[in-house]
DNA sequence: AATAAAAGTGACCATTTGGTCACTTTTATT
DNA sequence: AATAAAAGTGACCAAATGGTCACTTTTATT
C-alpha cells in the first residue's frame, strides 16, 4: 500500500517539481522515471494539477501533524549543552533528508506562484520552527538555564538566522562541512548570550 | 537611450521571469506587454535564454555597484537610535521598490534552476548585507556604542532575522504594517542587548 | 532627396506538451 | 476456470511555444 504507483508518482512528483518546478516539469519525464507510460498517469491522477495538488495535500499533511500536535516535540533540554546537540542534531538531519530537502526547494521555489505553497512555506520557514523551539525555550527558561526573555523573541532570533544557513546548504552541499562550522559558531554565541549563569 | 526598446525588453522580462519564472513566461506574452510582436524580440536579442542572460548580466552590475564599492555605503549611524531609523528606513525602501521586489522574487524562485541566480542569491540574502552592516557595526563599536563582540557575529544576527521578514513580506505584502511592527520589535531588542551603556 | 541600416510585422514551421481513447495485460473476486 | 475491474500501452490530437523569414516601415546618414 505504502509502495503502491499512486503514492511512486507522488515521490518522484516532488523530485521533478522540486528540481524543475511545476512548469518545467513535464510528463513524459515523470512516467519515464517510473518505467511507465504517460498514458497510466491518468489511471491515477487527472490531469498534471491533480498530482500537484495531491502532493501538496500530502505536505500539509505531513506539516500537520509536524507541527500541529504537541505529540512529537523533541525532548526537552536539561542544559544548554543538550540544547546545542539537539539543535546540531535536527539539522544535521533536516539538511540530509533527501526529501526534506527537495521540499524545501519546492516551498521556496513555488512560493509566489501557488497559494497554498505560499502558506506552506511561512509555516515551514518562519511560525512552525519558530513556534517549536519557542516551546523549548519557555521550558529552558523555567528551568533557569536560560535569561528571563519573550520565549517568542528568543525563538526568533535563534531559527532565522539558522534557517538562513541551511538554505545555504541547499545552494552550496559541497560546503556543508564549513557551514556547519558557521552554524556551530552561532549557536554557541547564542548560548553564551543568553545562558544564565 | 535609457528607454530603449532593449531596455523595455528586460524591464518587462524581469517582470514576467519574476511572477511565472523563466519556463512559465513565454514571448508572445512579452511581446504583447510591450506592444510589440513577437519577432520584434528577435531584433534586440537572439534568443529567449539570451534575454534572461542579458537580465542577469545587467542584475550581476547592479550588485556588483551595491556590494562592491566602498562609496555607495549608508551614512554611518552615530547612535543606536540613527541605527535603527537608518535600517528601517533602509526596510521601507527594500519592501516597496518594485524593481527590488521583483528581483527578490526572481532570485528566490530561480536559484536551484540557474548557477549565476544561485550566487547572487547568496550574495544579496546572505554575504552582501552582512559585510555592509558588518562594516557600519565594526564602526559603531569603536565609536563606543555597541559591546565589543565580532562584528560579522554581530551582522549576521542582525541581518538574517530582519532577511526573513522581508521574505514574509514579499509573501503577504498586506500584512506589511504588522511585519514592520515585527522588525521595529526586533531592532529594538537587539539594540538593547548589544548597545554599550 | 536618395539610400542604407535599424526596427517592426505577420505568416509560417517544428517541437513540446497535456490530455484522450481504443485496446491489451494483469490482478482480484466469485 | 470465468469474469470483471484495475493497471498499463501506444497512437493520436490540439494547443502552446521558441524560432525563422520575406517583407514593410521608420530612422539616420550622406
Amino acid at each position: 500500500m505504502e509502495n503502491s504507483t499512486k503514492n511512486r508518482i507522488l515521490d518522484e512528483a516532488l523530485i521533478l517539481f522540486a528540481e524543475h518546478g511545476y512548469k518545467g516539469t513535464n510528463l513524459r519525464d515523470l512516467a519515464a522515471q517510473l518505467g511507465l507510460s504517460k498514458s497510466a498517469l491518468y489511471k491515477h491522477y487527472t490531469s498534471k494539477e491533480d498530482i500537484w495538488n495531491c502532493l501538496l495535500d500530502r505536505m500539509e499533511a505531513y506539516y500537520a501533524q509536524r507541527f500541529g500536535s504537541e505529540s512529537n516535540l523533541p525532548p526537552q533540554p536539561k542544559s544548554c549543552d543538550e540544547l546545542f546537540s539537539l539543535t546540531m542534531q535536527m539539522l544535521r538531519f533536516t539538511v540530509n533528508d533527501p526529501k526534506i530537502i527537495l521540499t524545501r526547494k519546492l516551498l521556496l521555489t513555488e512560493q509566489f506562484h501557488d497559494e497554498r505553497v505560499k502558506k506552506l512555506a511561512t509555516k515551514h520557514f518562519l511560525e512552525g520552527t519558530q513556534r517549536l523551539f519557542a516551546k523549548i525555550f519557555e521550558g529552558m527558561i523555567s528551568d533557569g538555564l536560560l535569561k528571563k526573555e519573550n520565549p517568542e523573541m528568543l525563538s526568533f532570533i535563534y531559527t532565522t538566522p539558522v534557517t538562513s544557513l541551511v538554505h545555504l546548504c541547499d545552494r552550496e552541499p559541497e560546503n556543508q562541512a564549513q557551514i556547519f562550522g558557521r552554524i556551530e559558531h552561532f549557536v554557541k554565541h547564542f548560548i553564551s548570550t543568553y545562558a544564565e549563569k
